[in-house]
DNA sequence: AGCGTGTCCTGGATGC
DNA sequence: TGCATCCAGGACACGC
């Protein structure tokens, strides 16, 4: 499942083999992919002839900006998106691919099994503090769909007092909080999770419950969390998730919670248990993150 | 306004 | 064994 460390290892690949070709030719296969803009001719139009100038993103949200055009390309990739690079047009194209980029040199393919994903053309929209809209790009800019979504724990323009204040004012479960990307953007379940672990919270913990101190300690733990499963490529538990060369990350065996029902944690030894908290499967230590009376 | 739930989708896992 | 149902998850539309 596609989260910020998978998504910004993708990012990366595509700098490598993306940036600076030129868009030959946009082929949409599916027309689920592109809902928001279901004529493809408007991805043709936009995008066709020019060159990609930028590879973006914030949380989980990628786009490429190209030459001669304030208009940008925006790819999420749901829960089973794929980004792949070809060095020549692939004759034949994977199952489950929606959408196919030709570039001058190799392609580009947007494959997405459970179709949560989707490819967008989006106006470009101001941010509100003038500063560069997200990792890969310098411009004060991020396309409009991604304003209302907060910066993300890597971004070093992210307020992170400003968070901690928003997460002591709400009454929701923190294990909620961390995953609505209105307060900071590109977690996922997998890193809401073992962010939580890490910081030794329990997830239906109120927002309300925690100091700002508390708060702000607990975005620098997701901000080490997701850099370290970066520095390992992301998680990979099967196929879904490869890097833009089909090559699996290896955060998976980091894991200390997520997915590890029944296995020792590895702090203190206890079971992991599973319970469902905001509706999503949650994991957590009950011996290092109890709920206190007060949370 | 803020909070909580339901929905979209596919395929692998589980249950009878 | 085979069929049916369940479950996973990100974002957002709703409803209270």
């Amino acid at each position: 499942m596609p989260e910020l460390p998978e998504v910004e290892t993708i990012r990366r690949g595509l700098v490598q083999h993306v940036l600076g070709r030129r868009i030959e030719e946009i082929t949409i296969l599916s027309g689920r992919a592109v809902r928001k803009d279901p004529d493809p001719a408007v991805f043709a139009d936009s995008f066709a002839g020019r060159r990609v100038d930028e590879v973006a993103r914030r949380g989980k949200f990628l786009w490429l900006a190209a030459e001669g055009t304030d208009r940008l390309l925006v790819v999420h990739l749901g829960m089973s998106g794929q980004l792949l690079v070809h060095g020549a047009p692939p004759q034949e194209l994977p199952r489950h691919t929606a959408a196919a980029l030709r570039l001058d040199r190799g392609a580009l393919l947007f494959v997405d099994q459970r179709t949560f994903g989707h490819l967008h053309v989006a106006e470009p929209a101001p941010t509100p503090d003038g500063l560069a809209g997200g990792a890969g790009t310098a411009r004060p800019l991020v396309p409009r769909e991604v304003l209302h979504i907060g910066r993300d724990p890597l971004d070093p323009h992210l307020d992170q007092a400003a968070v901690a204040a928003r997460i002591v004012r709400t009454t929701s479960a923190i294990k909620r909080v961390l995953l609505d990307q209105r307060y900071v953007s590109g977690i996922g379940n997998i890193y809401a999770d073992e962010t939580l672990w890490a910081a030794r919270i329990h997830p239906a913990t109120r927002g309300s419950a925690l100091t700002p101190a508390r708060a702000s300690a607990l975005v620098t733990t997701a901000r080490e969390v997701l850099a370290r499963a970066v520095a390992a490529g992301g998680t990979s538990f099967d196929a879904l998730y490869v890097n833009a060369f089909g090559e699996s990350g290896y955060f998976a065996r980091e894991l200390t919670a997520y997915g590890r029902t029944g296995l020792p944690c590895p702090r203190c030894g206890t079971p992991i248990v599973r319970e469902v908290i905001g509706g999503r499967s949650t994991h957590l230590c009950p011996t290092c993150q109890q709920l206190s009376l007060t949370d």
